[in-house]
DNA sequence: TGTTAGCACTCACCTCGGTCGAGTGCTAAC
DNA sequence: GTTAGCACTCGACCGAGGTGAGTGCTAACA
């Protein structure tokens, strides 16, 4: 007893419908609904087998057929190897990013908002990273008589700005000069590198010590993983869902979605994939054995890396979710390459 | 029938056990647990009388009783009336704001991670607000060739910062020369009178079209109410409290958590007062209709304050979380202040 | 006059048994 | 191979009865 054609189809509708209703799904719904040309007892016969074949799983023994994760799996891969994007969907996302967006903060966070606002699930914006970012210029603006602003650009944008103290003998015109030294020994350096070559460049400086301690703690904050922004959309759309009425469920998620590094660290791809579709246990993590994550990710113009994701129950509906993140990726990959 | 000292210790004891427990408290209990030296009789007896004052509800006729908003409102009254920093609250805030601070938006935000952690509850922190900032410096760090950041700062700390076009014939120099007029001439000022200056300082220089087009959109968007960052903390704590194990009260209140402006304009305080305490309906929001909001405010330096607020069910810890409160406020004074 | 003991009464909550209905598996007929 | 029919299973729902916490009232007591 193989997988046959037949079966798929059946397969296809329980699905279906059980992601729209959440509600275990009979024989008689789906040869009623669906339109097979088959009978109750025909589905019956081939849910029996789906069940064996380990697709479907039966909550107990009078309540219907619900797909099995190795179900949505199969349905998945499905979906990846045919074309996905739903033309509609392009235009919804594109007319939520009118508007000029500036900082790459305001643009995950609203990111995050739009994803959850399309799909009705949890949304999760990781920022580009991927090979260092480079130095492109550094510069000191006084603050007030002993501190001084940092501003980092590197060439995928602004990484960070920070507070510093220094000398109260700097003033605006000393800490500019010093911003252009820094700038000409620094520029192409990774944050890293120029961890290392800090010291010799203001052990040349007079009114250097402060400042390095300084720019040293920074440098090194911003050189480690940089997963510091993470955008979250739609936390409560998890509610939407009966599979987390149970309020214990609820919560336990929820928190884990306050969690911004664990959250991360769930999320972001390892993988070079376009796409990539976790579902149930797959995720490897206990508080989310019924959810799925479907992320996608999206590309900075010095290769840099980002990931989007949706959070939703098992049953997701896969197909919107895979489209509009296509979509979204290629907005993000777009809005980064411009700059 | 008046309200005197006992029925005062008797209604106290019932808020008190009411708000560790959650469940509608008996004569008996407090008689039991609160060795008032008084028999569940004449507590019943007390109870009547507290019920026909407005102080006590009873959800049916054999259910003990809860107390009323009004109840609520005696007690933060009482507690507003008293000192209130236990000194191991004091000490638990200092313990966690350990380790260096960067910015504004780091810091409230920490501040409402602390503030949930500590109280259980959902917290909120607004930033600072107040009389209209004054700038202090105002410097434009390339970015690309075509592009530059526009780092403000004002007497309240680093308000915003953008990146804009510029001229391609712009270098470095060039715009630090640019950026020493714009500060000559804008220091002081606030960003409304920036905005009516600007274009008498631009028409003066050669590159000043781009220049004075992105200014004045980033010196208006900043000058409008800047409820931009709102910190919230703990969002989930509410599912702690039974009142919210419905699902759909949890929906709605989450949803509410999400739109920031909405919560910023609900919790920033209209008054002077250093505490505000509103309790159930008090909140006018129908949302929060069994909620109660404390806030306090905090000060910056220059007289900018802020808002930090509690967000819980009516059976709050008034006095721990006033305590709380208190130290965090004092505690973000200070840290504004040395700045 | 205030306090207390006792008692009848109320009502949410739990448990239990019964019914209902959706859905299955099996068998026999087409 | 497909379908109709039927017995069977089991969760969901409903109503009845029991339980217990808590009240109000009354009468007795200090």
């Amino acid at each position: 007893m193989g997988m046959d054609e037949r079966k798929f189809r059946i397969l296809q509708a329980i699905i279906d419908d059980y992601i729209l209703t959440a509600v275990p799904v009979g024989s008689r719904t789906i040869s009623k609904k669906y339109d097979m040309g088959l009978s109750s007892a025909t589905i019956r016969n081939e849910m029996s087998d789906l069940e064996e074949l380990g697709y479907l799983d039966q909550p107990h023994v009078s309540a219907g057929r619900i797909p099995s994760a190795k179900a949505y799996r199969l349905y998945v891969d499905q979906l990846l190897h045919q074309g996905l994007l739903h033309s509609d969907t392009e235009s919804a996302v594109r007319a939520h990013f009118l508007g000029r967006m500036r900082q790459m903060e305001d643009v995950i966070d609203h990111a995050a908002q739009v994803l959850s606002s399309l799909t009705n699930y949890t949304a999760v914006v990781l920022p580009p990273s991927g090979p260092q970012p480079r130095i492109r210029t550094l510069q000191l603006v006084p603050v007030s008589s002993t501190a001084a602003l940092v501003v980092i650009v590197t060439d995928s944008g602004i990484v960070r700005d920070t507070v510093i103290r220094v000398s109260d003998q700097l003033d605006s015109d000393a800490l500019y000069a010093i911003s252009k030294t820094l700038t000409k020994e620094l520029s192409g350096r990774t944050l890293n590198e120029a961890v290392e070559l800090l010291p010799l460049i203001t052990g040349r400086m007079q009114q250097g010590e402060k400042l390095l301690q300084g720019l040293n703690s920074f440098f090194q904050e911003n050189a480690g993983a940089s997963h510091n922004h993470v955008a979250i959309g739609g936390r409560s759309n998890i509610l939407n869902y009966p599979e987390y009425s149970d309020t214990e469920k609820a919560r336990s998620f929820l928190s884990l979605m306050e969690t911004r590094d664990k959250l991360a660290s769930i999320i972001s791809q390892q993988g070079e994939m376009a796409f990539t579709v976790r579902i149930g246990p797959e995720t490897g993590v206990p508080e989310m054995a019924d959810c799925s994550i479907v992320t996608a990710t999206y590309s900075t113009g010095n290769g840099q890396q980002g990931t989007i994701g949706v959070i939703g129950p098992t049953r997701m509906q896969y197909d919107k979710v895979l489209s509009i993140l296509g979509t979204m990726g290629h907005q993000l990959s777009e809005m980064f390459r411009e700059d």
